[in-house]
DNA sequence: TATTGTTATACTCTATAACTATA
DNA sequence: TATAGTTATAGAGTATAACAATA
């Protein structure tokens, strides 16, 4: 990404590119400091998922993450591959599969959830504690009016 | 995009994530504002560098962008198709081409700003003015920050 | 007949390599 | 020889369609 000083400031102030400029730094922190760990940053987001909400179906994780059920095939595929979930029938309805977090599982995303945090605070390391929770506070008020 | 209440406070609260939706939601607006334009989020990108710096070649336009030179030509082909920006080719060096606005790029492009900041303002419309102007500088500061 | 998981296919976006014309 | 623009090709990522098992 070039330096913005040269876009001028139709460009370079725009939200769009803002928003763009924070995500891409915040994926590459991540991308750095969970591939110690083995796992991507979307591989994270199925493990948070399955933390708060397990026992769910295949199905059900997709739907709630805003992926296709396609695509989620091979994400469990390869967490199942890595040892951190496990594939289980469903008794009660043996079209599905239940998903959940190996002990090994949660280990790893305890971990990942600390280098988490370490790349979050890294992207804010230029704002203090009220600032860093103003833009949270800020990003949570616009998700939730979308 | 689901609802964040069911995903749980660790995921739906990530930078990642409230990014993502802001992103996103910010991507639908724009695809909908600049619809009866004819042109795309990421023309008005190039447009709006190319109010601020022309006469570039298609080499600089791209590396400043931060886009392959590759891709660079076929987001001229389409702008160019439109009759919203013109290549000529450099006199002191015949292998460039510089991309310059047309008349009719400017008149788009002034309709597609105001496009923009209806969609900006749609997106933190659960803000003030003074919230605003304090994410917009937060934002800044991190992308500096890069 | 409808649904879950799966596979195969296609489509989009982007990156890499090769070609041309100029330098 | 090196570079700008272009084209062709290949790769990741994701969506669509079809299939097997189960409801």
């Amino acid at each position: 990404m070039p330096s913005d000083e040269d876009l001028g400031p139709q460009l370079s102030g725009r939200l769009t590119r803002l928003f763009k400029q924070a995500q891409r730094q915040l994926d590459q922190l991540h991308a750095e400091l969970l591939d110690p760990l083995g796992i991507t940053g979307h591989e994270l987001g199925v493990l948070l998922f399955l933390d708060a909400r397990e026992p769910e179906s295949q199905q059900q994780v997709a739907g709630r993450l805003g992926v296709d059920r396609t695509t989620m095939v091979a994400l469990i595929d390869g967490l199942e591959e890595k040892g951190l979930v496990v594939r289980r029938p469903d008794p009660a309805d043996r079209r599905r599969n239940v998903v959940e977090l190996t002990s090994e599982g949660r280990t790893t995303l305890a971990d990942a959830i600390k280098a988490s945090d370490r790349a979050e605070r890294q992207l804010l390391s230029e704002l203090d504690d009220a600032e860093a929770a103003q833009l949270r506070s800020l990003l949570r008020r616009i998700a939730a009016g979308g």
